[in-house]
DNA sequence: ATGTCGTTCTGTGAACGA
């Protein structure tokens, strides 16, 4: 089974390129994250090629999906006991079992600088992954939580650490999030990188980032041992990143032997 | 130079978020 993650950052103006990245690559569950489409302007071009689609998006704002080709059950939108920001609920996660793979596409709050509303915001929202990832994995069942967690886990994931000193996805407590997943059941099943020593999954639009690789590894799978112990090969599908009109994000591919 | 995108509204450019 071949699991994909991509943040698209807008799921109509990448449309194209999505559906031929689909028949291209031939993921049999994918998640996706940034639509800023709500869930009833999902493109319908996407089932058109075989994907039954789990969608939550309200707009111009976030949005994910999972979608699958090994059948679609017990979908979930939201996490356990969701913060919610400036009084209001953001589409960023939903879950779904795919082909007996437990399934969460999340897009994880930015944070936006250390000390803004945002940041608590974020850290909050990571306490409810992890108490949904406590709730929802099973020892017996391939659970995995995939997306744009927006921290990158280790200094060696940005490709320049001494420029993040004020920022955030670097800090010691977005960190701890993830330690505390970890300490949850979950692996970080880092990918390979098909070009270059980093396996980075981000990297801006700006100042020619993608051309001279400055980039980050945002976008993770965190899995627990029946996921990560059935994986035989991960990678970043960085071709995605190259040409006309791509994403700022790259997909992680993540095959597995069920 | 926060230098590029994508979306929406204050709407044919600016504001916002990333």
């Amino acid at each position: 089974m071949r699991v994909a993650t991509w943040n698209v950052n807008s799921v109509t103006a990448r449309l194209p390129r999505l559906l031929a990245w689909l028949e291209s690559a031939k993921p049999d569950v994918v998640c996706l994250q940034e639509l800023k489409c709500a869930t009833e302007a999902f493109p319908p071009e996407v089932r058109d090629l075989g994907f039954e689609v789990a969608a939550y998006g309200l707009g111009r704002w976030n949005g994910v999906a999972v979608l699958s080709r090994v059948g679609l059950e017990d979908v979930r939108r939201g996490l356990v006991d969701e913060p919610t920001y400036d009084d209001a609920a953001e589409p960023r996660a939903v879950g779904a079992t795919c082909g007996g793979v437990r399934v969460w596409s999340v897009y994880v709050p930015n944070g936006r600088e250390p000390g803004h509303p945002h940041y608590a915001y974020k850290l909050r929202w990571l306490e409810a992954l992890r108490a949904t990832a406590v709730a929802e994995s099973a020892p017996e069942r391939p659970f995995a939580v995939l997306g744009d967690f927006n921290i990158a886990p280790a200094d060696d994931d940005v490709w320049d650490i001494s420029l993040f000193t004020e920022s955030t996805h670097v800090t010691e407590p977005e960190r701890a999030a993830l330690a505390a997943l970890r300490e949850a059941g979950l692996r970080d099943v880092v990918p390979r990188a098909l070009k270059y020593d980093k396996p980075y999954t981000y990297w801006d639009y700006r100042q020619l980032a993608f051309p001279n690789n400055h980039g980050m590894r945002i976008d993770l799978v965190y899995a627990n041992a029946s996921f990560a112990d059935a994986v035989n090969d991960a990678y970043v599908d960085r071709e995605a990143r190259k040409g006309k009109g791509p994403s700022d994000h790259a997909p992680v591919v993540v095959d597995l032997t069920l």
